[in-house]
DNA sequence: GCCAACGTTGGC
DNA sequence: GCCAACGTTGGC
């Protein structure tokens, strides 16, 4: 069954635009230093699962693109590079702490801003959205993720109505 | 730059 | 295991 996810990039390290020019469209979404975020792509994530590809840390956050889980989880080389900001000097090659999915960019979208999706009564209870959430990767139902896509249908085709 | 909210660390 | 101190996230 096919899962659903949000994953906030900083547009400044990777944007929508990075991901679709990278070869294949496709990134290593490195740089997940929380054991719950690592979670989800390590334990939960499947091949073909749904990605709202989401901008953060900057001018206009908000959900940018569309794109797809690409590969299971496997280590993220950037906790042994020590000239990485995402070095951990704590994790051991033979035991690697941290564990990532690459990530195919679709396409891009135009940008539902944050303020767009709080305004959004039926998206209310999104994890996004929630008081304090902090975590760069969050499932997304089922249900959102159909408003959210119907959304973008709506606004990018008017005339199939 | 501010700051609310949360996660992590480490002493006890 | 508790919890205070500290660090980080991320919108504004």
């Amino acid at each position: 069954m096919t899962q659903y996810w949000l994953m906030k990039s900083e547009p400044d390290e990777c944007s929508i635009d990075d991901a679709l020019a990278a070869p294949q469209a496709t990134v290593p979404w490195t740089g997940v230093r929380n054991y719950q975020a690592r979670n989800f792509m390590r334990d939960a994530m499947r091949i073909g699962d749904g990605v709202l590809f989401y901008h953060s840390s900057c001018p206009q956050p908000g959900i940018a693109g569309l794109a797809r889980v690409a590969s299971a989880p496997h280590t993220d080389l950037t906790q042994f590079d020590p000239s990485s900001p995402y070095f951990d000097a704590a994790s051991r090659p033979e035991a690697p702490r941290w564990q990532l999915v690459d990530v195919q960019a679709l396409r891009k979208t135009r940008l539902i801003s944050l303020a767009e999706l709080r305004a959004e009564p039926e998206l209310a209870d999104m994890l996004l959205l929630k008081r304090g959430n902090r975590l760069s990767i969050t499932p997304v139902s089922p249900a959102h993720w159909r408003f959210i896509t119907d959304v973008l249908m709506r606004r990018a085709t008017p005339s199939a109505q």
